[in-house]
DNA sequence: GTCTATATCGGGATAGAC
DNA sequence: GTCTATCCCGATATAGAC
């Protein structure tokens, strides 16, 4: 009975935290971070701003808290297809369709800590963790569409040697940060479902024009999904 | 003599709120809208917080104008490229050099109130006004780019009546939008003129796949541009 | 761990003198 | 038009009881 109750209680305190720090997220996401008070947050949890404080010293630490969660997150979906391109070449699979589903993976990553890609410059100014953490993940970004581009590139027989086309790799990373932020302004009423696949069909685009056999099938597949989801 | 005094008033308070505005502005730019307060600004001018608030009702009336202010810039820079594409057609300039000219004029008036691409959400969560506006400028970069493609693409055969390439238009408006930002994470050191520079063969390198000919030739004195400029 | 109460601070805004 | 003084409020943060 006792080492059930200090179980629960620890169980409490881990919970609890996480609860706080899922909170903060979604009421970030929802209002706009700089809108939401510590009070806010404690009266969405029930909870008294003063027990919140027990937990997390004030929105500061919430804030690196939660960055090193979309941190950990990304690094993990965007290391894999830089350090260990082969690894992902799976036989069965073409590189246009494993490019599909990473970039489909950080986008919904991405998504759940939407706030921070709506106002980062602030938040980069305010906290130096972000800035210095941001600019490390924009650089993994650069990174990992490289690595996409060479491989749907050389799947086509492009030359791995040669320079990629001017301006490629940047369209791609400056989408892949800013996506969302900028279909929400163009639809605002949308799911974040068509969103996502949207911005995919968008990266993915960059790479079209030098596309051509098989891996072109697919695509002209993703860009008359891309027009039945427009349209309506 | 009374006349002149009276001139004299009239231009000190045409002054005075164009300095204010003015001065709000550099510091929004500089330091993040956020971090800067009405006294801040009132310091700034060597002026008593009281006295800033003559002419201006707080920080909300001083947003409001400046971006009135930025709008009257944009609609009519880009305005022109959509309602008189026409008149734009100077025999003496090919499409892709206008295309280049505008570009750089938007992206320089942009850069003037790049406080509010740095956290544009932000100030649409707080001003409605602002919120509307953002996204009406946004539709009009839209539009302008649509023009700017069926420009450059027309002038190398391309069928008018044939649907540009999927995810041109967005790629271009999209970099339009947030390319000061972007540029700024990934060479934080660089000065304006470079990053307007670049931002502007970002932009045109989305159409150069389907250039060939003539613009080419001046596409490629880009890309070599572009090259000596990012290298060092 | 959680609560209530309270202290503190900074920015927004106004009043009234000059 | 401009200044000084002051008020107001909301958000952060802490103290101490339960």
């Amino acid at each position: 009975m006792r080492a059930a109750r200090g179980n629960r209680d620890f169980s409490d305190l881990v919970k609890t935290a996480e609860r706080i720090l899922d909170t903060a997220r979604q009421l970030f996401n929802a209002e706009g971070e700089r809108n939401v008070t510590a009070s806010d947050i404690a009266v969405e949890l029930d909870m008294s701003p003063g027990n919140l404080y027990y937990h997390f010293k004030g929105k500061d630490s919430i804030h690196l808290a939660l960055f090193s969660q979309l941190q950990r997150n990304l690094v993990s979906s965007l290391g894999t297809s830089i350090t260990s391109p082969d690894l992902l070449a799976d036989p069965d699979e073409t590189p246009l369709q494993r490019s599909w589903l990473l970039l489909t993976v950080v986008l919904e990553q991405m998504l759940d800590y939407r706030y921070l890609y709506e106002n980062p410059s602030d938040l980069m100014h305010r906290y130096p963790e972000i800035d210095r953490g941001f600019r490390r993940l924009v650089k993994l970004k650069r990174a990992a569409c490289e690595a996409i581009a060479y491989a749907l590139l050389e799947s086509e027989g492009f030359d791995p040697r040669q320079q990629p086309p001017g301006g490629l790799i940047d369209a791609m990373t400056l989408a892949l940060t800013y996506w969302l932020s900028y279909d929400q302004l163009i639809h605002p009423e949308d799911r974040n479902e068509v969103i996502v696949h949207r911005g995919v069909l968008q990266l993915l685009s960059f790479c079209a024009p030098y596309l051509g056999g098989e891996s072109a099938a697919f695509y002209q597949d993703c860009e008359r999904l891309y027009g039945l989801m427009v349209k309506p």
